[in-house]
DNA sequence: TGGTTCACG
DNA sequence: ACGTACGTGAACCAC
């Protein structure tokens, strides 16, 4: 249609908000020459960009709220009272917003008396009843507007970030919740508006208020009908707070008739005025912004000069030179080196004749100390060729997973967060998924050559930030010797034995047979058992067992193993669909997943992916031998197909014994728990004593226990009543009562939490007991659930992150021990708390003692350190 | 590609 | 009143 037109309004108050707290962990970064913090600016700059780039609007307005009073608070003299008040770094962006949109050529509108809202609703309304053809496209990050939604207005609701965006149609809103747009008001006048202080009516929440819409309509059926209702107390709260419900209902309804003095032609949209904007752009130093507007200006890329060398010799190499070698996949155990750079800041070189690598000059740079991206992946890489890569001095890779987990350690964000230099992504280079591929070789040694470049830029810029943090020794002293153990536990690999795992196939897979049609049977049909939808579907409607057994996903029903753990005792299939995927899951991921894994050596190389996880832990993959079962004896089987490399030696596996707990212990100082510890007792009968107030210990019933055990669980993952009583299927209450009495009884527990929050409200980011860092820039939010998750993993971190260390410590020195012990025992894997060893027979006296001295002697705590051992023939003996 | 489920610490 | 336990990876389905 030529004569379409589209209309894009902006909540701005709400996007100008979201923007700021979007970049508010790096509202030190934007603050322009004079000392204007800019985060928000920028966050509203790129949200703009979005939004024009993808709806093409001919028409925008950015509407913003005028002032503190409405007509609202006429009504209502609390309305959006108790607000926190608007922080001042915030407060200062917003006339350069409006300077933005205006040399932008983007109008802007405020009205005293009205809010953001009603100028949009009243725009809206004027287009869907425009004579010409409008289509209009509300954003917000506040989804109050939902109620705009109609035939040609969508809304769209900032979800994350300032690219994402959950769009509402009237459609859609009647598929995700079950209303149209008008009711949707009636929902937000029963369950209120806790940041407006919309009163609501008490004890109504979303999923009470749904249910009340479905039956009665709106808020008066509801009202119609009340006499109707049975007795309870949700009726008497309806009946008091019926007032309250009506003035709510006014108060969240968005004025479609506001007096505004302008109209639909005033909003069209009229590009930017380049000159001005150039200006805003310098004023608010916004360089990439400015180069933008040039046309030639943004450099994507940069030009460095390299030496393709035909043959090395010493004089190809200096002490400070970075190497950087390049695979086009992930998985280093199988992928060949396709190219490699190599130099300093007064020359590069780059090839992809790996001969040179094997050269008497290329080996004797490789065996000192080198600058290197990637250790790990490069030590094992150049060990096909037979080249030792023995240690490292600087990893850019580890460094900057040290100083920042919220992006990735590729090169190119290492260039954009620490140089100038603007390098293009690998997938940019290489392409992705079935497009990925080795370019011509100017183009490849163009790109490995840059990336040196970068890395010799990067390295004084990450190793100052690495000092500021006080990180330099977790970068030296912990991540790098660390890589260099992982280096070689991956590529000794572990031997597994596909016989054992052929067997067990063939065995399951009778049974999965026989349960198949066993299921088919009681079903009535054959379906996919796999799909979680087709099997909610048999379950739910043609079965018709009881909905209140589940509760919805996106997709349609929960089948959850919980949920089928509760239908079970009234519906025979769910046992056996309990038993189908317990046995299926073993043997898609487990059976038949992990021989695709074992290499011609019989053995397989896991990677540990050592820069990943928020918390210090490492990661396992290709595949993850982390995750191999052990809580079901069925599973643990699986075990049984591991082993040692040859017949005169067993697997060793020694595991910290309650290490979280412990590190907890010293961390948060508590005196009982560390008590409890340094006597040696049982820590969960301990717990059990103290919370449940039980004098001897023979008092403790398993179920005690169980019940102390979980409290612990939850105390270390920032205990929530809900998780809690969920867990252990009790109410609430009772959880809640559990909790307050832990904390009594522990009060340096209670302490410590709330310190640890405290802190990374202050500071935005929590550590381990070795400076390990962890982020936490969702710790002011607004958004209670964000921030609740944030307050959460701030308690967890620290613990979970220092219990990690100590073990990479105790991998380190043991690694140590080991070579300056002759011994041939090698570590070969590393799962969290436990370290699993191949051990000759002839060591293994000797190794029980070192393994179990080095793992409890890797830090000094307040309590002790125990390390518990088992060996066998397979890792299912060394239990 | 995202959602769901389930294996581990 | 809100709607949650912390950290991972892989298989499978459905779009």
């Amino acid at each position: 249609m030529t004569n379409q037109k589209k209309l894009l309004l902006i909540d701005g108050s709400s996007v100008a908000f979201r923007a700021f707290f979007a970049l508010y962990n790096q509202i030190d970064r934007f603050r322009n020459n004079n000392g204007l913090h800019t985060n928000a600016i920028y966050g509203f700059h790129l949200m703009l960009d979005n939004l024009l780039e993808r709806i093409q609007p001919t028409h925008v307005l950015v509407a913003f709220d005028a002032g503190k009073t409405t007509f609202r608070t006429e009504m209502f003299a609390d309305y959006k009272a108790g607000r926190a008040k608007t922080p001042e770094e915030f407060r200062e962006q917003f006339p350069y917003i409006r300077e933005m949109l205006a040399a932008r050529g983007i109008a802007y509108y405020d009205l005293a008396q009205y809010e953001a809202d009603d100028i949009i609703g009243t725009l809206a309304k004027m287009a869907e009843n425009a004579s010409e053809n409008y289509q209009v496209t509300i954003v917000s990050g506040d989804k109050d507007l939902i109620q705009l939604t109609d035939v040609n207005t969508v809304v769209e609701i900032s979800k994350k970030g300032v690219a994402e965006f959950e769009a509402f149609t009237p459609d859609y809103l009647m598929e995700k919740m079950g209303i149209t747009p008008t009711q949707f008001i009636d929902l937000k006048a029963l369950m209120g508006d806790k940041s407006d202080n919309i009163p609501g009516v008490t004890k109504i929440g979303e999923k009470t208020g749904l249910k009340l819409l479905l039956e009665h309509g709106s808020l008066e059926g509801i009202y119609d009908h009340i006499n109707e209702m049975k007795k309870s107390k949700m009726k008497e709260n309806l009946i008091n707070d019926k007032d309250q419900a009506f003035l709510s209902k006014t108060l969240a309804t968005i004025d479609t008739q506001s007096p505004i003095e302008i109209g639909l032609d005033d909003t069209a949209f009229t590009g930017p005025d380049l000159e001005k904007l150039a200006a805003f752009y310098d004023e608010m130093g916004f360089v990439q912004f400015k180069n933008a507007l040039g046309g030639e200006a943004v450099p994507q890329d940069f030009d460095v000069a390299y030496t393709e060398p035909s043959q090395v010799t010493e004089d190809h190499f200096s002490s400070d030179d970075f190497f950087y070698f390049e695979i086009l996949g992930d998985n280093y155990h199988i992928e060949p080196i396709i190219g490699f750079a190599w130099g300093n800041d007064k020359q590069i070189y780059a090839s992809t004749d790996t001969d040179l690598l094997k050269s008497e000059a290329f080996q004797a740079a490789l065996s000192k100390a080198v600058n290197i991206y990637d250790f790990k992946r490069s030590k094992v890489l150049l060990s096909h060729l037979g080249i030792d890569l023995p240690t490292a001095n600087f990893d850019a890779r580890l460094a900057k997973y040290l100083l920042s987990t919220v992006e990735d350690n590729e090169l190119s964000t290492i260039a954009r967060l620490y140089t100038d230099l603007p390098l293009e992504t690998n997938e940019v280079v290489y392409g992705k998924g079935a497009k990925r591929a080795v370019p011509e070789k100017e183009v490849l040694l163009s790109h490995l050559a840059k990336k040196v470049k970068v890395l010799q830029v990067a390295k004084p810029v990450m190793l100052e930030k690495l000092a500021e943090h006080s990180q330099s020794e977790l970068l030296f002293d912990m991540e790098l010797p660390l890589a260099n153990v992982l280096a070689k536990m991956e590529i000794a690999g572990i031997k597994v034995k596909g016989q054992t795992l052929n067997e067990m196939a063939v065995e399951n897979q009778v049974v999965i047979d026989k349960l198949t049609q066993e299921i088919y049977e009681m079903a009535g049909e054959e379906f996919n058992i796999n799909s979680p939808k087709q099997l909610g579907v048999i379950l739910f409607e043609k079965m018709e067992l009881p909905l209140e057994y589940t509760k919805k996903t996106k997709t349609g029903y929960s089948t959850a193993v919980d949920v089928l753990e509760r239908l079970a005792p009234i519906a025979p299939i769910v046992a056996k669909i309990l038993e189908y995927r317990q046995i299926t899951k073993l043997q898609s991921t487990y059976v038949l997943g992990l021989q695709d894994y074992i290499l011609e050596d019989g053995k397989i190389h896991t990677r540990y992916v050592q820069d990943l996880t928020q918390t210090g832990r490492l990661s396992s993959v290709d595949p993850n031998l982390q995750n191999i079962p052990v809580r079901l004896e069925q599973g643990r089987l699986i075990r049984k197909a591991f082993v040692p490399s040859t017949e005169d030696a067993v697997l060793l596996s020694s595991d910290y014994s309650q290490i979280e707990l412990r590190v907890l212990a010293h961390i948060s100082g508590d005196e009982h728990l560390i008590a409890a510890f340094k006597e040696g007792a049982d820590i969960h009968t301990s717990t059990a004593m103290r919370v449940f107030g039980i004098e001897k210990p023979e008092d403790v019933t398993p179920n005690d226990r169980r019940n102390a055990k979980a409290v612990n669980f939850g105390i270390v993952y920032g205990i929530s009543d809900f998780g809690l009583s969920n867990n252990l299927g009790i109410s609430r209450k009772k959880a809640k009562e559990y909790i307050n009495t832990y904390f009594e009884r522990y009060p340096g527990i209670k302490a410590y939490m709330e310190n640890v929050v405290r802190e990374a409200k202050d500071k935005g980011y929590v550590e381990t007991l070795f400076h390990r860092r962890r982020e936490l820039p969702d710790i002011n939010s607004r958004n209670f659930n964000v921030r609740n998750f944030a307050e959460r993993t701030a308690i967890n971190s620290p613990i979970q992150g220092s219990a990690a260390d100590i073990l990479k410590i105790a991998m380190i020195n043991l690694d140590k021990a080991l070579v300056e012990g002759g011994y041939k025992t090698k570590m070969l894997l590393q799962v969290h708390d436990e370290i699993v060893l191949e051990v000759p027979n002839d060591e293994l006296v000797a190794m029980k003692a070192l393994v179990k001295e080095t793992m409890e002697a890797a830090v000094e705590l307040a309590v002790p350190l125990i390390a518990d051992e088992n060996d066998g023939r397979t890792w299912y003996e060394a239990k």
